[in-house]
DNA sequence: CTGTTAGCGCTTTCAT
DNA sequence: ATGAAAGCGCTAACAG
């Protein structure tokens, strides 16, 4: 059997309290008292049973996800992993809820901040803009004694504790290496559509794409279609009228279905098209062949790595950072994961 | 405050070790008894605190790991992973060990199963070979009790409880496939390097490879080097001396050292290669450009997922399968995870 | 500053 | 067939 704080209490010569007490450093103990004890933990290698601290102390984690609302498909997968997360959360001793705001508009975001702060929640968690605004609010959070972590998109000088998502100049080198690659030889210019350029994912991934291109490749102006299917659809539609010799799109945003629209009303099948966030949409047009590559972000582990993360922060416990980093998935046609038909049953822990 | 033991005693008019036996359907409750206490849980929408019952009942479940040994260095990794999960094993009440014993052979994998059965284990995971007399020993685990899963090559119609691995049949032909688009229009035959046809993952990403490839691209016949460096090595440096023309080679077993040392020393950079799990050695050919695409399965997500499964089997509780489904990771250098060096800490649950 | 005591939600003897 | 009571390892009042 593992040693207890009472094995640690009968070595130092001390009660359960102290023994506590020193355990999660709460003040009140001599200096003498205190080494005791320590000598006796280390001694005894000692390690904590999470699971029995979690039941003493039956306290409960609100926890509250800020993402843009809208018909964005890849924020509502992440919407539909917190609910499903939710459904778990009572074992965790979290409480999550979601807040919707309009999509890259900071004032609305400033504001659900704002709210959860008022709220005294334990931990928040934000799709962010890049603006001075939101930056003020996460600083407010974190004045609060609020963890704070962004999700997707990072905003590293805000003051936030923490960031869940992939490396994005990374994701944008890899779209254009593999657009390299499966170019070959074949002349043309690439496409690039994005969202906004006021979320700095979008940024980095153009910038890792364009750093990722050989020289002799033609990179067209980036095309900003605010993640929004009309748009995009008409952006990318004037774009292949206007160049006929186009040889391949990267979609670095959210706009998929007015590309795959737009794409699947010119029947041009010689065009390597990669895009992100694997959904129904992309998945489809994957087995069709519309689009050649899909980057991926897990959202469920996302979703689960933020509130990891939050718990960790709230309880003042280190963050496993290895353990937290976000990969890059690229799915090709083959390796697709089962799809969500067969993939009903809400998951817990992630494989 | 979610209900709990207590409410349901309360509510049904019985005690709480009535609860308990009908929770756990343990016998010696009468029918009525059962009803009523069963109508109380659903009414109530109990649902059972998971950790305050591992405490409660502090059993201990021993698990071993059958792998097999040499300086193959997916296995050592998945050894290592279980390692790494013995860490935090205490608090999830499993005992991990790892027997190994020689690659390839049935017999000592035979032994080995049985001694574990002998040692009244609760739980097997082994890497098989497909024989028949390792079907019969799955066999003796499952008759006396014992849930036994199969991991990275399966052994289907052998009773095992569970397979934990990747589909390989997929896994060849994302290679296929890859290899297809990389290889583009260029002239050349492909040459797939195996292990061993005696162990069905390599037979099944052998027939996933050729029907994912073009009729028109020549495949030629499959070389088996036995995962040993030196024989691959000489079958490779063979290979490229024979066909001065070779486009591509495939390895999809374990001697990439072999393989990577022949191609550095012909210093072949317009070869397609791809290989299959990132190790120190794929991951620095990777980068130097030697190979160009690694296929991976996650060897933590795999070690964690065949824990998950045994204990789950072990108290009769049902497997979450979507939630185990292994993921085949494409890797090629521009979407590396953080190398090891950064990586040190013991990773708990993955993402 | 330190110790005593009563739980958290569940399981498990041991009685009845 | 059912119940009472004592824990599992830890935390949190409340006393001293």
């Amino acid at each position: 059997m593992r040693p207890t704080v009472h094995d640690i209490a009968e070595t130092a010569g001390v009660s359960l309290a102290t023994v506590d007490r020193v355990l999660n450093d709460r003040p009140g103990v001599r200096g003498v008292t205190k080494a005791k004890v320590e000598a006796a933990i280390v001694s005894l290698g000692y390690v904590r049973d999470v699971a029995a601290a979690n039941l003493a102390k039956s306290r409960v984690y609100p926890l509250v996800f800020i993402l843009p609302e809208g018909d964005n498909p890849f924020m509502r997968g992440l919407e539909a992993e917190v609910r499903r997360a939710g459904l778990h959360s009572p074992a965790e001793r979290t409480r999550l809820s979601v807040a919707t705001v309009p999509a890259f508009d900071a004032g609305a975001l400033v504001k659900a901040i704002d709210a959860a702060i008022m709220e005294d929640v334990s931990g928040i968690a934000a799709v962010v803009v890049d603006a001075p605004e939101v930056s003020a609010a996460i600083a407010r959070a974190h004045a609060a004694g609020i963890p704070f972590v962004t999700l997707v998109s990072d905003l590293a000088n805000s003051g936030r504790d923490h960031f869940v998502g992939v490396d994005n100049i990374a994701a944008g080198r890899t779209a254009g290496s593999l657009m390299g690659r499966f170019l070959g030889e074949r002349p043309g210019a690439v496409a690039v559509l994005a969202g906004s350029m006021r979320v700095r994912d979008h940024r980095e991934r153009l910038d890792g794409f364009h750093a990722a291109m050989p020289v002799t490749r033609t990179v067209l102006p980036v095309l900003e279609g605010q993640d929004d299917p009309d748009l995009s659809f008409s952006l990318i539609s004037d774009c292949l009228a206007a160049n006929p010799t186009l040889a391949g799109i990267y979609n670095l945003g959210a706009g998929n279905r007015g590309l795959i629209k737009a794409l699947s009303a010119r029947g041009r099948a010689d065009l390597c098209v990669i895009a992100h966030e694997l959904t129904a949409e992309t998945r489809a047009a994957l087995e069709t062949g519309l689009v050649d590559a899909v980057l991926n972000q897990d959202a469920g582990h996302e979703v689960r790595s933020a509130i990891r993360v939050l718990r960790a922060k709230a309880d003042g416990l280190p963050v496993i950072s290895a353990q937290e980093r976000i990969r890059l998935d690229i799915f090709i046609k083959d390796n697709l994961p089962a799809g969500p038909d067969e993939d009903e049953q809400p998951g817990a822990a992630g494989n």
